[in-house]
Formats: C-alpha cells, structure tokens, sequence
DNA sequence: AGCAATTGTTGTCGTCAACAACAATCTTTG
DNA sequence: CAAAGATTGTTGTTGACGACAACAATTGCT
C-alpha cells in the first residue's frame, strides 16, 4: 500500500511474473519490471550516506587489495605498518587504540607480519608487560614500495571519483581520522 | 579517558622507552614517544581515503546498528527490505545483483527474515527456479517504521559531519549506488 | 603489602566477502 | 527435439574482521 511512484496494481512484479525475454527496456509500458540488471530502484537507499560508503569502501579495499597483490599486503596490514614505521617502539596497545583494531587481532596481524620479517617485537625494559614495536630493515625497505603501490592506487581513486571530490571526501572525514 | 597533557603519571601507555611523556611533539629528536592516545602518527595514512572511509563507514554502522536496535534491524536487512519493498515480485539473484552481495549470503538472510515473518518467497510460475519476493503485510508495517528510525540515524550524520558536508558526500558518491 | 588496572594472548561468536559444488530448471543450438 | 550450456537457489568452506570474555604476567595505586 505505500508503494508509491510505480505502479503497483498487480504488482510488478519485477522478473518473475513476465515471460522472462521480453527484455527491451521500456517498452511503453513504463513501469519497470527490473529482471537483469540494474533498473531497479534503490528507494530510500538512495538517501543514505551510509549505504554510499559501504559500496565506496568496498570498491577500495577491492582496489587496494588488487595494486597491492603482488606484495600480497592487505588494508589492516599496511596501516599497521606505517604506523609502526612512523612510530618506533609503539606498543601494541597504543597501535590498536589509533587504529582502531581490536588488540586481540593485532595479535595475529604481528605474528603474521613478524613471520613474514617485516616488524619485530622486542620486549620493553621499562615495562615487562608490552612489547616495543619496529620494523625490520626489510621491513622499511618494503613499506618503501607499499607507499609506491598505495600511492598508485589513491589515483586510481582519483579517477574514480576526481581530483578534486577525493580532496573533498579527504577533507569532510578527516574528523575520523 | 580524556587526558590533558599535564601529568605524565596516569600514563597509560605507554611507550616503551621513555618515562612516558617527556615532550610533546617537538622536532628535535624527530620522533616522538606517543603513548597515551592520540599523539601518534599516521604517516601516510592521512593522505588515503580508503583509511578515512573505513573509520567512517564503523561510526555509522555502529550508529545505524544502534539507532535500530530496538526493531534489531542491520543495514543489510534493511537496504534488502527496502529493495523488495520498492520491487516487488523480484528474484534473489536480482536483488543480490543490485545491492552488491553474495547470492549465497541473501540466502540466509532471507531465511532470517521470512522467518520473522517480514519477507516471504513465492515459488515464480513461469521461472520455477526462481523466487518472487515480497514483503509480508507485517513487512510494510515494519519497514514504515524501519525507514522513520534509518532517518533519525541519517540526522546523526548530519550533527556529525554537517548537513552540508553529507549533501556534498552523497554527491561525490552517487555512482556507487 | 594488597588490590585494581593494564598488556599481550588465546579463544569464541557472529558478520561478511569470495568461492566451489550441486540439483533443479531454463536457454540455446546443433 | 535432444544434448550441451547457463542460471537460480542452496549448502558449505575459507579467511578477514569486530566484539567479547577470560587469563597470566606485570604495573600502578593506596
């Protein structure tokens, strides 16, 4: 009863009531009877931001995840390691709260990275509980080339979605930060 | 869990070298000792949307989650309640198509939702491989009430970032809807 | 000294994306 | 028309991820 705009008297049915191939776009029949692909109409999702940001979030980590494969290093596991990089002899605690990560995963995020030779743990003499975290020589020499490919990929940013409305987004979320 | 910078005795974490916070940021030793919060630096991180975006995208997950616990309703439910709502009649793989999700994961959620009676599956006649989708009556009802409750969590967003900045937000984004 | 808090760790639970495999059911085509 | 190919809904697996809970070791506080 609240369909609204469309026409809703049998309903539309969308896909599964037509003989499936008379799959030409509007065809006088205006109401749409979205089958295939992509006629079909978002509603109310259409107004919210968030529903903007999770599919915006997903083609990113997607492209980051791909101009990085060939060093095969993930999102988490590159903010981590910047971080570090900027911030020798961080704690994991102090890691974890910037970050915004659960401490438990940054766990498994430093066993990994630390097998891989990329940061060390090396215990604090000031407090025997935490650990003080750096990255390895290896580990500045790839964070080199992960800037490289991050940097390739914030372009590939830019032309999505433009110079200037990336400088916007950057700017508008940068509370977040 | 504020802080202020004065003692350094609460000290929380600290760092791992230093009594905690003999500086504030200060440029001679080039690196500083962040330990407590947020004095830590993100590097190159601060030049990355993908880093802003998700930090973004936890607040109003966590905000929509919260704004709709009482009708406990996540924004996945909710954009495929408003989808079937605005497209009745339309298949699984047709909605999963639009909003960009498995159509192995719409599987489960469908069955969550018809099992709370908002949704329901209809064997289609002519494709009997298919499903048209429908909400149930309930289903309207609740997805009224669904929708004022996904626009109060909207106006969170806007105290949070500004009514303009939101605007400008959804613009820049639209073409990933 | 004694008790509360912190740090790193391990483990569980539920969400989520990406695949793979399958049966039933179209669609296409030889 | 019949065989081959593609789709649809399902089930299951893997791995990343956020949120919690519990614990031992170690500090900090009183």
């Amino acid at each position: 009863m609240r369909d609204a705009g469309e026409k809703n008297v049998t309903a539309s049915a969308g896909r599964n009531e037509l003989p499936a191939r008379a799959r030409r776009k509007r065809a006088g029949n205006g109401a749409a009877r979205p089958d295939d692909a992509d006629e079909v109409g978002l509603d109310a999702l259409v107004g919210h931001a968030g529903y903007a940001v999770r599919r915006f979030q997903i083609w990113i980590f997607q492209d980051f995840v791909r101009t990085l494969a060939a060093v095969d290093i993930r999102p988490t596991q590159y903010s981590v390691m910047t971080v570090i990089g900027a911030n020798p002899g961080l704690s994991q605690m102090a890691v974890a709260k910037r970050l915004g990560i659960e401490r438990a995963r940054l766990v498994h995020l430093l066993d990994s990275l630390e097998r891989r030779k990329l940061v060390k743990r090396i215990k604090s003499k000031t407090d025997r509980r935490s650990h003080a975290l750096h990255l390895t020589a290896q580990g500045e020499l790839s964070l080199t080339k992960f800037k490289q490919l991050a940097a390739e990929h914030e372009r590939h940013v830019e032309e999505k979605i433009g110079k200037a409305n990336r400088e916007r987004l950057l700017q508008i979320l940068a509370g977040f930060t």
